[in-house]
DNA sequence: CGGCTGACTTTCCAACGGAATAGCCAGCAC
DNA sequence: GTGCTGGCTATTCCGTTGGAAAGTCAGCCG
């Protein structure tokens, strides 16, 4: 396994900045966006259908087929999704057959798609099989990769990173 | 919630080409990615853990107390986060008291911070109260994104996306 | 009409995640 | 030595996840 050459000893991680200096002065207590993250997507069978819907997978046997999962866990989930507003059901009707519907990925679960992104790529940095699906570039063939950068453009690494708690200013983006 | 002016309905995912476009000459079966990751990090206290270490927490009464887990959930995740190789036990010894270890992640941990970020920002478009802790670069003082880019540097959407059956050429990164 | 089919839904089960509680144990203070 | 303390460890309990298998149900076909 790659990653175990060992000089990180006392690498930093992130700067605590202004009054999340003094962790005790504040509490994650329900404020935490990974947590509320993972409330919709905190479980195996939810991201591996997203995974499917990412792949262009949209109808309930072949989300079902391919992503290896029982057809009571996957309804179970994928009602769970639409609930959520990741995927929304949308009816097509196959000649000779009745009204069905298909599941095909709303805004928000489009979003997810740098999560799925740096997932795929930490995965791939692990021990197994080499090999699988991989996501490149239509323009130019290129593996992608999820990266961290500032709004302003800047490629931002752990050590240049700071946290502070936000300031409450602008609720929700309208 | 935002992500509901909908005519997002047909809407491209990623294009399949080469082997993949026919889903059924190939199966997910042990090679994806995703489902590798989550065997490491896919539950609750994992991803905070690690969350917590990457805000610098390090100390065992400090990771529990910050992330609001019991100690014995704690205790068994972060034996299990060091077997894996995300976390590493350094000792240190606080005068007055016996040897005790610190937490810190390793290469491997901290190869996470893009899923970490990712996930942050995803968890902040969701319904919730606003604040909390947020990431900037120290540099210019802007928030944090995770962005989808190509190995050439192009930044990538969804759409212009294409998923392929790796080439099993060069097994591991060496 | 009654049968068939695909998409769920329900029921039952084993395994797992996590909380609460109690117990253990190393080693410093005394 | 004894006691204390912090970091685990074991036990119990409960809710959730997920597999298997059977049941339901809409609606097209005959």
């Amino acid at each position: 396994m790659a990653h175990t050459q060992e000089p990180e000893a006392d690498r930093p991680v992130v700067t605590r900045v202004g009054r999340f200096v003094d962790r005790d002065a504040w509490t994650a207590e329900g404020w935490c966006k990974i947590e509320r993250a993972l409330e919709l997507v905190g479980t195996r069978s939810a991201m591996i259908l997203l995974r499917e819907a990412f792949y262009g997978g949209r109808r309930f046997d072949e989300l079902t087929r391919r992503t290896g999962l029982s057809d009571a866990v996957a309804a179970k989930r994928l009602k769970q999704l639409v609930d959520d507003g990741l995927l929304r059901q949308q009816p097509y009707r196959e000649p000779g057959t009745r009204t069905r519907h298909e599941y095909v990925l709303t805004e928000l679960g489009r979003s997810l798609f740098p999560v799925v992104v740096a997932m795929m790529n930490w995965g791939a940095t692990l021990a197994g099989p080499a090999g699988g699906v991989e996501l490149v570039h239509a323009g130019c063939g290129e593996l992608l990769r999820a990266a961290v950068r500032c709004t302003a453009g800047h490629d931002v690494t752990l050590e240049e990173t700071e946290a502070q708690i936000a300031r409450a200013k602008r609720a929700r983006r309208a």
